[in-house]
DNA sequence: TTATATACATAAGATTCTGAGGCATGTTTT
DNA sequence: AAAACATGCCTCAGAATCTTATGTATATAA
């Protein structure tokens, strides 16, 4: 809550790993699977969901399919062939930094350690 | 380096975190410090550090001391109470941004896993 | 003498976010 | 019945943080 400034950078690769799991999901789904996840401590904010499935979309990573659901529209995202192999590299990278982040903040331990 | 921008919101904490355990240092150093404990693999710029360094001083967490050396100026950073008080408290807010990170990347571990 | 290392700094531009607003429908609360 | 909340999409101004380039200056190594 206090710092989800912390985020920038990794909601593109929370977005690609939830549907590399869960093989599509509609905007509104993924702010609720966040924060249900967190605890309510993460919230993705619409202004900053949106543009980041929009930029994703762009780059061909994922491809999209309305829905009519009570009236009410769903756009269901999924990803594509690039999509999957990026989030492989995504994670990989995510994981190597915070990693990193680790080997800085934590001198005493090494690596593999729990957090 | 490929994605060096994940650092967003977390160099702050970097900074305090060293100065908490080396009492005091200058930007440079920082800089080849973090170098060094990650492999050259996260490279903090010129053009992020000062700019924080000057933050963190006007937010009054950090205070500086000009020294000569070798016809070298050198500005050295050490933390201030108000900074000593920080450090815990960004410490804690990016280990629980991790821990949640990870709930939401790795939904079949459960809290307190191995990374 | 040219490049690299040390050491500070600023500034334009890019990226990524927050917070506010807008639109529309359905349900629940007062 | 009206107001509030939940679902669902979207955009945009502004803030924050970064990258890349540039500038200044000294010392050392090639």
């Amino acid at each position: 809550m206090s710092n989800n400034n912390l985020i920038k950078g990794s909601l593109q690769t929370i977005i690609l790993k939830l549907l590399e799991e869960n093989e599509k999901m509609y905007g509104y789904e993924i702010t609720q699977r966040v924060k249900e996840l967190t605890a309510g401590e993460i919230k993705i904010t619409e202004g900053a969901l949106y543009p980041a499935l929009h930029k994703l979309e762009a780059e061909g990573l994922l491809s999209t399919e309305i829905q009519q659901v009570d009236n009410r529209v769903r756009k269901y995202y999924r990803l594509t062939k690039d999509g999957q192999k990026e989030v492989t590299s995504k994670m990989s990278e995510l994981q190597g930094f915070v990693e990193n982040l680790q080997r800085i903040l934590t001198p005493d331990l090494k690596p593999g350690f729990n957090i």
